[in-house]
DNA sequence: TGCATATTTCGTCCATTGGCGAAGTATAAT
DNA sequence: ATTATACTTCGCCAATGGACGAAATATGCA
């Protein structure tokens, strides 16, 4: 029970959701995330988390960086099936489309320089 | 995506989850599952407003009582995919369990008598 | 019509959550 | 080693959400 309300209520939240389907473009750093949802850098952490900690993103650290990820197919049955409800749901969705257009003109940015100025902000 | 999420919000309480799960035992009207849950009237009644509005459980009334239930095959496709996944991932659970066995009781009960006790409460 | 009663709505309280910036942590580069 | 930087954690504030009881709204019954 308290496994899946963490996925439900992780999945009650807009930005959230958003940063869901945009990682279905594949995986994202944290800086990335921030500059497409136009969130703070703290923001986005605290929002993957939630959704790290409930199961339905994979995290992996290089360097600098965190990588966020959709779960592949080792992850448990109840955290895959909710992001394949959420990417079935959204699928048509106008802002996710949206989205995933603008996620296009932020892979395009140089990292380090985004990131730059994520941080001074 | 404002439905998606209006979905997704009213999965993400504990309570009405149970009640979801609830309503497999067939439509129930709000004094049983107050009884059942053990909290205010009131408070059930919000709770099952937020599904309904959602779409995840029909209303139906008759006479002074309403009685929710789960969608049938009428409903969207979102609420059904979301009610199975629910029923899915609680399937085996423990308190989910309990609430079964208790709601038969419940049901044994004296619907007005039952309803009188709620009221005065 | 008036009364009982099942449900909803309203007002209030308290806990939780989302947002930010600042401070802290970890890793790379000089 | 020191600095820069990508990220997380912390502390705060405003907004939301869940709980209750009281008041309002139906609906059936005498």
């Amino acid at each position: 029970m308290k496994d899946f309300l963490n996925i439900t209520k992780a999945l009650a939240d807009e930005n959230r959701l958003r940063m869901l389907m945009a990682l279905q473009g594949g995986e994202q750093c944290v800086c990335r995330i921030a500059e497409l949802m136009g969130l703070a850098m703290s923001t986005v952490s605290k929002h993957l988390s939630v959704l790290y900690q409930a199961g339905l993103v994979n995290a992996r650290k290089e360097g600098r960086w965190m990588y966020y990820s959709l779960p592949g197919k080792g992850a448990p049955t109840a955290a895959r099936e909710a992001v394949a409800l959420v990417r079935r749901s959204l699928a048509g969705n106008d802002r996710i489309a949206a989205d995933a257009k603008r996620l296009k003109k932020v892979l395009a940015m140089d990292l380090t320089e985004l990131c730059k100025r994520q941080c001074g902000n």
